[in-house]
Order: C-alpha cells, then sequence, then structure tokens
DNA sequence: TTACATCTACGAAATGATTCGTAGATCACC
DNA sequence: GGTGATCTACGAATCATTTCGTAGATGTAA
C-alpha cells in the first residue's frame, strides 16, 4: 500500500468554488470571484488571486478541469455534485456520529431549519424504498 | 462586535477524546489515551502528552472540566454531546449542503450503511412529529 | 536518601488550509 | 510602438491543527 495519498476532497474555500460551478456551469476565474464576492456567505471579500490559486489547486487535486480560450482559463467541476457530498459525508458522520448515519439524520430533522413539505414527502419516499429489500435505492 | 472570537467546536482529534467521555464518563489521562490506543479507528498510536495537551486545550475551550485528585487531573466532557454534535452539524450543512439539512438527509438515507429497522422506525416517528406544527419537536 | 516512575505544563516542529503580493506574459487601445 | 489593464504562475506569510520532546514537580520503593 503506498504511504499515503493525498487527500483530494474538497476543503471548505473549495467547496464554496465548487458549488458556484455545479449551479451555474463552467466559469472564467474572474466571473467566479465576483460571484464569490457578490453573495458572500458572510460580508467576506475574496481577492481574485486567492480564488484563482485555490482554482489551481482544485486542478492538482481533479476537483475541476479547465479548457483554455485565447488567455484565460474556463474552469469546469470535474467532480459531481452528489459524489462529493457523499463522501465529505462519510468522513463526517464517522468523526462526529461515530458512523451512525441514522444518530445524524435524527439529529438534522429534530432541530435547525425544518424541511418543507415536499421535503418531508421526499423523505417519506426514500424510507419507504429503504424497507423494500429486494429494490434497489434510487439515485437522489 | 468583538473582532473574532476564538473557535470553540471541537475538531476532529478532539472529538475523538469527547466520545470516549461521553461513553464511559470521566476518566484520567491516562485511561483515556490507553483508550484511544486501544480501540483505534485505524491502526494510529497516539503519544500520551498528546493526549494531555489536547485536554488542556479543551479545557481553555470550555470543552472538558478537571477535577485534581492527588496529583494528577480527572477530567469530564463540558459540553452535551447533542449540543456538541448540532454545532458540528449545522457548520457542517452550511459548507456541504448549502444550509439545506433536508439535501442532507437524503443523502445520508440514500447510500452507505442502511438504518436498522429501529431507526427506520424512529426517523418516521420524528417526521410525524414534524408534519404536527402545533407540537413542538421531541428531544432526540 | 537516592533512584525511578509518573504526572502536568509548555514550547515547538510538522503539516495543511487560506490568503495575498509580485513577476512575467499578453492583450487592447491610442 | 508604448501604456495600461488583465491574465496566469508561483512564492510566501499567516493561521489552525496535531504531534511530541523536554523540563520540573511529586510520588514510590529500596
Amino acid at each position: 500500500m503506498p504511504p499515503n495519498l493525498p487527500n483530494t476532497s474538497p476543503t471548505t474555500a473549495e467547496l464554496e468554488i465548487l458549488h458556484l460551478l455545479w449551479q451555474h456551469g463552467p466559469d472564467t476565474v474572474r466571473a467566479l470571484n465576483e460571484r464569490q464576492n457578490a453573495a458572500p456567505p458572510l460580508g467576506r471579500e475574496v481577492g481574485y488571486t486567492t480564488t484563482l490559486k485555490l482554482l489551481q489547486i482544485m486542478t492538482e487535486k481533479g476537483l475541476v478541469a479547465r479548457d483554455t480560450d485565447g488567455r484565460q482559463h474556463i474552469y469546469r467541476a470535474a467532480v459531481a455534485e452528489a459524489a462529493a457530498q457523499q463522501q465529505l459525508l462519510t468522513t463526517f458522520v464517522d468523526a462526529t456520529f461515530r458512523g451512525s448515519a441514522s444518530q445524524l439524520v435524527l439529529r438534522a430533522l429534530g432541530s435547525g431549519a425544518a424541511p418543507s413539505a415536499d421535503e418531508l414527502a421526499q423523505i417519506r419516499a426514500l424510507l419507504d424504498e429503504l424497507e423494500k429489500p429486494t429494490s434497489p435505492a434510487p439515485a437522489v
């Protein structure tokens, strides 16, 4: 076994950019940086080269890929949103809930933002699927 | 507004110790360190002073408290498990699921370890509560 | 009492994440 | 052609996390 694979999971700052790519599709560094500053989760202001550097790091990690358009690069997500979330979730559940996904679900539903009726229906539908042992779980 | 409150959330390494305290109650540094090494999540070995240092840091953060028994200290958790998990969960949902707890729930149920029948029943019961808007959500 | 084990405190190294400054290339426009 | 704006690349400062070494105090046992 190779001693230590470098970690390729997105960090918090990287996730912020990935969300923009997942939502709006491929974009330039400039546009991504402006989008970060336009709707800051909490009053932050991010320098242009900060966004650029993160995109370069994510390229090395394989989280994003880029095409060259003249002088500038067009970045796009190279990992699916669901897959990235899944991996982060597993790590988080292990560390915080000792691996118990159902404990996490109870905690998530039990307080904070109440899910809408629509969302509750989705969750119930998924529970129904889970209780039919022969049918495969549907993609979410 | 004070410029920057120091972050008091437990880190991953701190959580590992907190779980031991939550599960088995107050204990000495030595016992905690041995417990860490006895059932390592993944083959790691942690030095005694590492465990000690973390407990000292957690004491400053208010995550644990200690009583003195002769020469040694007896540490105990100073935060409730549910409260700590809740706070970590909120941060995680914000970063990874853009604040959508229901998306997290769907992802958590949709793959990985399938919850047991018991756990599914618990989740259903909680969903029932959530759809009765007048009744308060029960503690989990 | 001397030697040894064990305890806490603390400094600091190693690593990873985040941020930005600066350099050098290239483009647009006068 | 020259000037200024904009682009990428890259080094480096800063901060948090994790880990451990060492020092000094205190207990134990011969």
